[in-house]
DNA sequence: TGATTATGACTGACCAGTCGGTCATAATAA
DNA sequence: TTATTATGACCGACTGGTCAGTCATAATCA
């Protein structure tokens, strides 16, 4: 259906590939990236196998570049100045509320990630290298500059920002697996807040003393 | 080579087995369910293709056959027990430590869960129900019988029994995509340990008020 | 010898990637 | 306006190869 006039014709094959990628990482999330063929990809986006190839080298390329497309790195780095002029308070409460949006918004990204990058070193790499780790960074350092370099010297931030990422990980996780209802009867902002209170104070909170 | 009289025949046929599951498991740690042929793992525990049909049905056989012999289950129950007497304070590093410990000792199993279960809703479903569930459970039920229940009513602790968990995975799983040193210049055991000090009183400690 | 256990060649299904050919549209010519 | 030519998006049959699972035969037992 391309009425396409010669100038337009960059765009038309950049949404072209577009609808391939996004309908890619929706099977792939689903069914996992070996188990997802190339014919069925191009068939749920509407052509066929051989047009998938006018637009992507091979399966390898389209992965690399759903990969790429969707990275999550930019985020982290507008987040982090947004958080200069708060308190400890509500700087961690807005990282892990859009830490946990981020999550739910990138589903498909997410879970491809954790369950292909295993098995892609070079992708993976690029993930733990691009992402994880100056991500990881960012936190512990925000952390040191609000709670001062006793406090660091006295539990690892990097360990507790680490920490911090796996809990909202596995809430995500959690959620994803088994719906939000089931066996955790919270309303859904309760989640952030929740894992906010317990990593600023920890279970025992700020009053009680250890029983 | 097996030299059987007639009574140990049963015996050699669940270890020959067992070597089978055992060296699956290994290499779909590493390459993955898909990418892993049945004539390798044959090949890897020093059978013929046609004798790993003797043992296992099928090759989805042998996956559930693997996910089922190597549950963690049991050892979440046995944990429980032991905390009874403790107090608070052991108690979590105690709880830390020993799932810290479990998941590098099963690194294999946990891997493969981990890439594998969400293709399999049906192992998914019981993992979930049979280890998850239960787990967090157990964890909820012990900090609220030592925190009491208006602690309970402030914070959620299923919530922050999975954070915790989340936390020691999390971990866990930096630690197995990126090794101990690069970028956590940490003695391996200061890592449950500062899990625990902030799952119990926060980043911000004990007596520090916050920023 | 007769029974059990092991083997690897074989089969059919499937898959990534290729390629010759079609056709609707655009550009040009008359 | 109408006829002719050029373009490139699209298709799907085909190729080379892999893999799960089978089975007739061979090896090894008792």
């Amino acid at each position: 259906m391309p009425k396409i006039a010669a100038s337009e014709r960059d765009a038309f094959y950049e949404t072209r590939r577009t609808e391939l990628a996004e309908t890619a990482l929706k099977l792939w999330a689903e069914k996992g990236f070996d188990a997802t063929s190339v014919a069925s990809i191009a068939a749920a986006a509407g052509v066929s196998k051989g047009t998938f190839y006018l637009y992507f080298n091979s399966k390898q390329a389209l992965l690399e570049d759903v990969l790429r497309r969707y990275s999550l790195l930019p985020n982290i780095q507008v987040l982090a100045e947004d958080l200069a002029d708060k308190t400890l308070e509500e700087a961690v409460e807005i990282f892990v509320n859009q830490a946990w949006a981020h999550l739910r918004k990138h589903r498909d990204l997410v879970l491809l990630a954790l369950r292909e990058l295993p098995g892609h070193v070079e992708q993976a790499e690029g993930a733990v290298e691009n992402v994880f780790i100056p991500g990881n960074r960012l936190i512990a350092a925000y952390l040191e500059s609000r709670l001062g370099p006793e406090r660091a010297s006295e539990i690892s931030l990097v360990v507790a920002g680490r920490g911090l990422l796996g809990m909202v990980m596995m809430m995500f996780l959690s959620h994803e697996i088994m719906g939000t209802g089931r066996f955790l009867p919270l309303e859904e902002d309760e989640i952030p807040k929740t894992i906010t209170q317990v990593f600023l104070h920890g279970v025992v909170g700020k009053e009680k003393e250890v029983l």
